[in-house]
RNA sequence: GCCGAAGUGGCGGAAUUGGUAGACGCGCACGACUCAAAAUCGUGUAUCGCAAGGUGUGUGGGUUCGAUUCCCACCUUCGGUACCA
C-alpha cells in the first residue's frame, strides 16, 4: 500500500479540529508547561518557508512535553498593528483592518496545513478592541504610576502625591503646576524629544525608512526636529532588567546584548568652567566620563550638535561654519552619525578651562557625540579614547599620553590598566586608584561627583500614526493658570480616560495620510480633534509587551486574565523567537511585566523563562547590474533621480566587476557589445534620441528567481514589477540582459533575508502540495540547528521524503500490512532503545536536526534488519509523533489504537539493551590513529597498556621500547606518545 | 562605528564535557532490477598520491599527549543599533 500523504493528512486534520485534540483548560492534576512563540505581524505577503521554522521547533517540543504528561499551553495569536497595513491603506485607501483580516485569514490556513498543535480557541488579535483595551488598561497604570527608589518598586501616583502633601509647597501650587510636577515622575509622561521629520511626506519616518539621509519613498530630504512625545520610564528599571538576566536561561548572547543595551557604567560627572573671548558664558559645561583617571589628559571637549549651549558657546568668527556643521548634523540619523568613518567636526570658538592643570582647552562640536547620551558633552582624551584620538589627528590637537601600559602587555585602549603619568597628584596610581582619587578630589572641590549612567534611554512610546492603539487621554487646556510645559507651544494638559470607558476605539479617518501639520492621520477626524484625543497612537511594541498574559484567559471581559488562571499557568517555561528582538520586544515585555508584578497584577518578575532563538532562513535573491545605459544628456546631467526611458544593459556581478576595474574579457565585451547592437535597434526603432554611455553608478536591480527566459512573458512583468517595488532608477521594459546560449537570463545569486520585495520568497503551501505537511516539517528541522541562520534549499527535500516512504515500508510493502505480533531479537530492542534515548535527549537539548537522522538511522537499520514488528514499531511511532504528527497518527490508527498517538505516552527507555561490554578503541601515536584494538570496559588502566604495547602495529612505532606517556581514556581513546 | 553571532567536502550539516573530523541527507559515479524509463535496492564518494604516506575544520600564531572545540590577533558574512516587525 502506498504512502499518500495528501490523503492521511486532510483525513486527520479534520478529526483533530472535530474532537478538539488540542484544546486545553487550567487542570490542577497535571504539570502545567507554557510553549509561547513569538507571534507574527500577518504581512500581506502570506507565510514564507522561514517563518514556520520556529513554529514547527516549538510544535514538536510542545507535542513532546504532552506525551511526557505536561498539561501544555501553545497558543497563537496575531501581532496585528503595524506599517505595512498603514502603507498599504495610504496607498490604496483601503482600511488597514481589512486588509489585516486578510492577511490573518490567509496566515491562518497555512499553518493550518503544517498541522501545528495551537490551541486556537485562545487565539488574540491585537488590533480588536477587546485586547487593545487592556493595552490602553496597562499604559493608563503606567501613567498613574511613579518609581519608589526607596521600596525599589512601582507604586500608584498617590503614595507620592501623599510624600508631596506633606510638603506646604505642594498645596499652594496651581493644579497645572502639581501635573507638570507629576509629569516628571509618571512612568508614562510626555517629554520632547527629536524625531526624524520629513516635510514633503508631512511625517515622521523610521530610521528603517530613511536611506543615505533621505527619505526611502521619493527621495525627500530628512532633518531632526523635536516633539512632544510620550515615553515610558523603562530607566527606573534598568538595574532590575539588568539583574533579571543571571536568573534566566537564555543564551548568553542574548542576555550579553541586553545588557550592553542598557549599558550601564560607572564613572563621574564633572563641569568645566567656559571661557570665551566674545561671550561670558555663565553655566558651566557638564561631562560624564567613566574614566575620570584621565582628567589630565582632556585636551579638548566636545559637544553634541543638538547641546543646549552650541548657540552660546559659538563666536561670531565660527558663527557661519557652525551653523553649517549642525545643518549638516542634522540631517542625518544617530546611526549615520556614529557609522561615519570620516571624522568630521567644528571649532566653536571657545575655550573651557581644565581646572586640575588650569588649561584652556577648545571646545568641538561633533556628530559622534550623541544628545542622548550622558550629558551630550565629552572631555576628549586622544591618549586614551579611540575616536577621541582620531579627531586629534584630524584637527592637529594636543595629546598626552596619562596611561603608562608597558607591564600589561596585550592590554588594549580599552581595558582599564595601566599606571598614571603625567597627571600631577595621581602619577604612578593604578588606573583603578585614580579613578577613585580623582572623583574625590572633583567632589571636594564641589565640581562634580560620583554617577552611574546608562546608555539605554526612555523608551519613545508615541507614533504619528494611524494604525495603532489610542492613547485613552485627553486634553484639557488650563490656559492662563497652567504655565506651558518646559520648550512646548502648547496649553493644555493630558487628562487620563477613567478605566471604564475603555476601549477608547480608534476612529475612522477620511485620509491615512497624516495632517500635514505634523500631526498624526488621526488629526482627520473631526470629532476626536473636537473631543480633544491625543492623536498620536502608540508603537508596535505595546501590545506584544504583555499578549503572554492574554493567551491564560482571552475572553476575559473583567480583566486582562483573570488570577486563579495566571496562578496556574504562570509565566512561559520556553519562547521561541528571533533573535532580532533582543534588545526591542524581549527587553520591552520583561520591564511591563515587572511593573505588573509591583502593582502585584502577576505573581512572577519575569515572564520568559528559557529562550530560544531560532536563526532565520534566507532566500536566494538574483541580481543583474547595470553597466550600460542609453540616456538623454538632460537625464545625464542629473543621474541620480533618473529613470531611464530606454535601454539599460544588465550583466553578472563578475562582469560588472571586470568592467569596473577595466578588465573585461573578449568574451565581456563581445556580449555586451551584442546587446548594444540590440539597443540601438530598438531605439532607432523608436525615434528616441540619446548616446549610449557605459554608466559608472551601481545599479542593482532584482529578478524573481524563477524567471530565467527574458524573453519570457513573466520576466518582463516582475521587471516592472522590481520597478515599482524598488522605486528603480536603472531599469525598464526595454532592459537588456546578458545571456547563456540557452537564453537564460546570467544572474548573480545571493543568500539574504527572504522578503516579498527581494523576490526570493519559497511558499511552503507548495511544498507541501509536493511533499506533504510531514516531510515539511522535518525537512525544516534537518536543515541544520534550530539556532543557525541557512539557506532555504529544496535539493535535500527528497532524502526526507524518502525517509518517510521507507517509515511506511515498515508497515506496508506491495502486499499490503505487513506488521507482526512476534517477539524481537535483542539487536531490535536496541535499535529502539537507542533511538528512544536519543529523540528524548536532542529535543530537551533542541537538537532537532540531529534527531531526524536518528530517525533515518532506526528506519534505514530495522530495514537492514528486515524487521516489521509491533513491539518496536509502535514505541517508535510515538517518539516520531511530535516530528510527523500525520503520518504516525495514520500509522497508530492502523495498529488498532482507539485514541489519538498524540495522547499517547513517550516510551521508557530500558537501559539492559544499550550496555556494551566492549569497546573498539583508536590508538594513536602521538596523536595520529595508528591502529583500532577491541578491548573490554571493565580492564584496568595497566591491563590496556599492557595489551596495547603488544600490538604488531604498534610495536613498529615503539620498537619494543616503553613509551614516553601512555594516555588511555576509557570508553574514548588511547594515545602512545613516543 | 558599536553590540551579538557564524565560518567544516561539490552542497545542507555531524562531532553533546578537549579524545577516531566529515554521522545523516543531497548531489555525483558505477552496478542490480527493467524491452526501456521512473521508482526501488546495492557499492563508492574530503583532498594529494600507484602505494606507503602526507595534507585538511575562514587566516596567522599559541596552550596541550591530543584542538572544529580553549587563548590571542585578523578576515568575511549575517542580525541589532532605539518609529520595520
Amino acid at each position: 500500500m502506498e504512502y499518500k500523504f495528501t490523503d492521511i493528512e486532510g483525513k486527520w486534520k479534520k478529526i483533530w479540529e472535530e474532537n478538539a485534540v488540542y484544546k486545553v483548560t487550567e487542570d490542577a492534576s497535571k504539570p502545567k508547561y507554557y510553549v509561547l512563540d513569538m507571534f507574527p505581524y500577518p504581512s500581506g505577503a502570506g507565510l514564507h518557508v522561514g517563518h514556520p521554522l520556529g513554529y514547527v521547533a516549538s510544535d514538536i517540543y510542545a507535542r513532546y512535553k504532552r506525551l511526557k504528561g505536561f498539561n501544555v499551553l501553545h497558543p497563537m495569536g496575531w501581532d496585528a498593528f503595524g506599517l505595512p497595513a498603514e502603507q498599504y491603506a495610504i496607498e490604496t485607501g483601503t482600511h488597514p483592518a481589512l486588509t489585516t483580516d486578510v492577511a490573518i485569514k490567509r496566515y491562518r490556513q497555512q499553518m493550518d496545513k503544517i498541522g501545528f498543535s495551537f490551541d486556537w480557541s485562545r487565539e488574540v488579535r491585537t488590533c480588536e478592541p477587546d485586547y487593545y483595551k487592556w493595552t490602553q488598561w496597562i499604559f493608563l497604570k503606567l501613567y498613574g504610576s511613579w518609581y519608589n527608589t526607596e521600596t525599589n518598586k512601582a507604586e500608584p501616583i498617590e503614595t507620592l502625591i501623599a510624600k508631596f502633601s506633606a510638603n506646604s509647597d505642594w498645596n499652594t501650587k496651581t493644579e497645572g503646576e502639581k501635573q507638570r510636577e507629576l509629569m516628571n515622575h509618571r512612568l508614562a509622561f510626555q517629554s520632547y524629544s527629536e524625531v526624524n521629520w520629513c516635510a514633503a511626506l508631512g511625517t515622521v519616518l523610521a530610521n528603517d525608512e530613511i536611506k543615505d539621509g533621505k527619505s526611502e519613498r521619493g527621495g525627500h530630504p530628512i532633518e531632526r526636529r523635536k516633539m512632544r512625545q510620550w515615553f515610558l520610564r523603562i530607566t527606573e528599571y534598568s538595574d532590575r532588567l539588568l539583574d533579571g538576566l543571571d536568573k534566566l536561561d537564555w543564551s548568553d548572547a542574548m542576555k550579553e546584548m541586553q545588557r550592553n543595551w542598557i549599558g550601564r557604567s560607572e564613572g563621574a560627572l564633572i563641569k568645566f568652567e567656559v571661557q570665551s573671548s566674545k561671550i561670558k558664558v555663565e553655566q558651566p559645561l557638564e561631562v560624564f566620563t567613566t574614566s575620570p583617571d584621565t582628567i589630565f589628559g582632556a585636551t579638548f571637549m566636545v559637544i553634541a550638535a543638538e547641546h543646549e549651549l552650541v548657540e552660546a558657546l559659538t563666536t561670531p568668527e565660527q558663527k557661519a561654519e557652525v551653523e553649517k556643521y549642525i545643518a549638516y548634523v542634522k540631517s542625518r540619523t544617530d546611526v549615520e552619525r556614529q557609522q561615519e568613518k570620516k571624522v568630521t567636526g567644528v571649532f566653536t570658538g571657545s575655550y573651557a578651562v581644565n581646572s586640575f592643570n588650569n588649561e584652556n582647552i577648545p571646545v568641538y562640536i561633533a556628530e559622534y557625540v550623541l544628545g542622548g547620551y550622558g550629558t551630550g558633552a565629552i572631555m576628549a582624551v586622544p591618549a586614551d579614547d579611540e575616536r577621541d584620538r582620531k579627531f586629534a589627528e584630524k584637527f592637529g590637537l594636543k595629546v598626552v599620553e596619562v596611561i603608562d601600559k608597558s607591564m600589561y602587555p596585550g592590554a588594549t585602549i580599552e581595558d582599564k590598566l595601566g599606571k598614571m603619568i603625567n597627571s600631577d597628584f595621581v602619577n604612578g596610581m593604578e588606573v583603578k586608584d585614580a579613578i577613585k582619587a580623582v572623583i574625590a578630589e572633583v567632589e571636594k572641590r564641589g565640581i562634580g561627583e560620583k554617577k552611574v549612567n546608562y546608555k539605554q534611554r526612555d523608551a519613545g512610546y508615541s507614533r504619528q500614526r494611524y494604525w495603532g492603539e489610542p492613547f485613552p487621554i485627553q486634553y484639557k487646556v488650563v490656559g492662563e493658570i497652567d504655565p506651558p510645559f518646559e520648550g512646548g507651544e502648547t496649553d493644555d494638559i493630558p487628562v487620563p480616560l477613567s478605566a471604564d470607558k475603555l476601549p477608547l476605539i480608534l476612529p475612522e479617518v477620511s485620509s491615512y495620510k497624516p495632517s500635514g501639520d505634523g500631526r498624526a492621520p488621526l488629526a482627520n477626524s473631526e470629532e476626536w480633534v473636537k473631543n480633544g484625543y491625543e492623536t498620536d497612537t502608540m508603537p508596535g511594541y505595546a501590545a506584544s509587551s504583555w499578549y503572554f498574559l492574554r493567551y491564560m484567559d482571552p475572553k476575559n471581559k473583567n480583566e486582562f486574565a483573570a488570577k486563579d488562571k495566571i496562578e496556574y499557568w504562570q509565566n512561559v517555561d520556553i519562547y521561541f523567537g528571533g533573535a532580532e528582538h533582543a534588545v526591542g520586544h524581549l527587553l520591552y515585555s520583561r520591564f511591563w511585566n515587572m511593573f505588573l508584578y509591583d502593582l502585584g497584577l502577576v505573581p512572577f518578575e519575569e515572564p520568559f523563562k528559557k529562550l530560544v532563538n531560532q536563526g532565520m532562513i534566507q532566500g536566494r535573491s538574483s541580481f543583474v547590474y547595470r553597466v550600460a545605459a542609453r540616456v538623454t544628456q538632460s537625464k545625464l546631467d542629473n543621474i541620480e533621480s533618473d529613470e531611464y526611458e530606454s535601454p539599460a544593459i544588465f550583466v553578472t556581478r563578475e562582469i560588472y566587476d571586470r568592467f569596473k576595474e577595466n578588465a573585461l574579457t573578449p568574451n565581456d565585451i563581445a556580449s555586451i557589445k551584442a546587446k548594444e547592437e540590440e539597443a540601438n535597434a530598438l531605439l532607432n526603432g523608436k525615434g528616441i534620441d540619446g548616446s549610449f554611455k557605459l554608466t559608472e553608478p551601481l545599479s542593482i536591480i532584482m529578478l524573481n528567481e524563477y524567471a530565467h527566459n527574458f524573453d519570457d512573458e513573466r520576466l518582463v512583468v516582475d521587471l516592472f514589477k522590481v520597478n515599482d517595488v524598488k522605486k528603480s532608477r536603472c531599469g525598464n521594459s526595454n532592459s537588456l540582459f546578458v545571456a547563456n546560449e540557452n537564453g537564460d537570463c546570467l544572474t548573480t545569486r545571493e543568500v539574504e533575508k527572504m522578503s516579498k520585495s527581494k523576490y526570493n520568497v519559497v511558499n511552503p503551501d507548495d511544498v507541501i502540495e509536493k511533499y506533504g505537511a510531514d516531510c515539511f516539517r522535518m525537512f525544516e528541522m534537518f536543515l541544520g540547528p534550530i539556532e543557525q541562520s541557512k539557506p532555504w534549499d529544496d535539493k535535500g527535500i527528497s532524502g526526507v521524503s524518502n525517509f518517510l516512504r521507507k517509515f511506511w515500508r515498515l508497515f506496508y510493502d506491495d502486499k499490503g500490512w505487513k506488521v507482526s505480533d512476534a517477539e524481537p531479537s535483542g539487536a531490535e530492542y536496541k535499535v529502539l532503545h537507542k533511538t528512544i534515548k536519543k529523540i528524548a535527549e536532542d529535543i530537551e537539548r533542541l537538537n532537532f536536526n540531529t534527531s531526524v537522522s536518528a530517525f533515518m538511522i532506526a528506519t534505514n537499520e530495522l530495514g537492514g534488519l528486515n524487521s516489521s514488528k509491533k513491539k518496536i514499531l509502535e514505541p517508535l511511532l510515538i517518539c516520531l509523533a511530535p516530528f510527523a504528527p500525520f503520518i504516525t497518527e495514520e500509522l497508530w490508527s492502523a495498529l488498532g489504537n482507539k485514541g489519538s498517538i498524540h495522547t499517547a505516552a513517550y516510551p521508557k527507555v530500558e537501559e539492559k539493551y544499550l550496555t556494551e561490554s566492549e569497546f573498539d578503541y583508536p590508538v594513536s601515536i602521538n596523536g595520529k590513529v595508528r591502529a583500532q584494538v577491541k578491548l573490554s570496559l571493565d580492564l584496568t588502566a595497566q591491563e590496556v597498556e599492557k595489551q596495547v604495547l603488544e600490538l604488531e602495529k604498534i610495536k613498529q612505532y615503539t620498537n619494543g621500547a616503553a613509551p614516553k606517556k601512555f594516555i588511555f581514556v576509557k570508553g574514548k581513546i588511547i594515545n602512545v606518545v613516543v
